[in-house]
DNA sequence: GTTTTGAGTTACTTTAAGTAACCAACTTAT
DNA sequence: ATAAGTTGGTTACTTAAAGTAACTCAAAAC
C-alpha cells in the first residue's frame, strides 16, 4: 500500500510538507522543532498584538494582551527573544522602561499568523456550531 | 497618544487582525478563543499530518507524528473532533479499525497551517543561528 | 488456553502554566 | 524627611496539563 495523498488541494504543495514532516524519522524535522517551542497561545497572540502595536513598552503589551499575566509575559517574550523573533530594548532609566518590537524574522512570520488569525476569525461560527454538535453526541 | 500601526507591512490587514484582537476587550475575540484550544505542538502536528495522509488509522497516524503517546494522540485528536476540523470513521469490527481525516474545515485550515510549515522549514537555520547568539549573550 | 491485535483507558509522575506577593531605585507628594 | 508610586521584572507556591506505563475489550489465530 502506497503513501495516499488526500485530495482536491495542491498536491505538489502537500508533497514539500510531506517531505518535511518525513524528516521526524531522522529526529531533525525542522516544523516539529519549532512548533514545540512556538506552538502555544501566548507566543503566538504576543506575536499577533506586536505586529499591530509596533514598539510597546511591557505594561502596553500586558494589556492588549487579554488574560496574559506578567510571568508569563516575561516567560514569553525571552522565548520570542531566544528565538530571534523579537528584540528588546532596554532604556536604563528608572523606572525601566523596555521596548519590544518584532525583528525583520518576527514579521516575516507575522504575514503566516496573520492567516491563521483571519482564518480563526472567519471560520468562528462553523467551530461553535461544531462543538455543539459534539457535546450532544458525547451528552449520552 | 493614538494606535501605533507597525511599519512596511500591508497596513490594511493589520487593522483587519487588530479589530478582530481588539474584540478580545469584550471577552468574544474569535482568534484567542480559537487559538486557547488549538495552539499547541500535537493539534498542530496532526493536522499537519492528516492533510498528507489522507485518511490514516490510529496506529499509522501515531507513527506518522514522531513522539505522541497514545494518550495524546487521543486527547488531541478528540479535541479536533469537537472543533469540526477531524471526521472519525469507526468501523465496530474486532479489533476495532478507526479512521481519521480532516473534514472540509480542517482542510481550509490546513492551507493556512502549511504557510506556517513552509516558514519554518525556511527559516529554521536563521532561528538556530538566533538562539545560539541569545545562549552566548546570556551565559555571562 | 495462551497470544496477538487496534484503539483506546486508567493511574501515576513530571513539567508547564497560573496566582500572588515581593523587589530595586529613583520621583513625586506629604 | 518620610511615605507612596513608578516599571519591569523575580520568587515562591498552587493548579492544570502533558508524559509514561500498565491495563482493557472481544474475537481470531496458534
Amino acid at each position: 500500500m502506497g503513501v495516499t495523498i488526500a485530495d482536491n488541494q495542491p498536491v505538489e504543495r502537500r508533497k514539500k510538507i510531506a517531505k518535511i514532516l518525513e524528516e521526524k524519522a531522522n529526529g531533525l524535522c525542522p516544523v516539529h522543532d519549532f512548533l514545540i517551542h512556538f506552538a502555544n497561545k501566548w507566543s503566538m497572540l504576543v506575536v499577533l498584538n506586536l505586529g499591530y502595536a509596533g514598539s510597546p513598552r511591557f505594561n502596553e503589551l500586558k494589556a492588549r494582551v487579554s488574560g496574559i499575566s506578567q510571568r508569563m509575559l516575561t516567560v514569553t517574550l525571552r522565548s520570542l527573544e531566544e528565538d530571534g523573533l523579537v528584540a528588546r530594548q532596554l532604556y536604563p532609566e528608572i523606572p525601566p522602561r523596555v521596548e519590544y518590537q518584532l525583528t525583520p524574522l518576527g514579521k516575516s512570520l507575522l504575514d503566516v499568523m496573520m492567516g491563521l488569525g483571519e482564518w480563526a476569525a472567519k471560520h468562528e461560527a462553523e467551530i461553535a456550531k461544531a462543538r455543539k454538535k459534539f457535546r450532544g453526541r458525547n451528552a449520552a
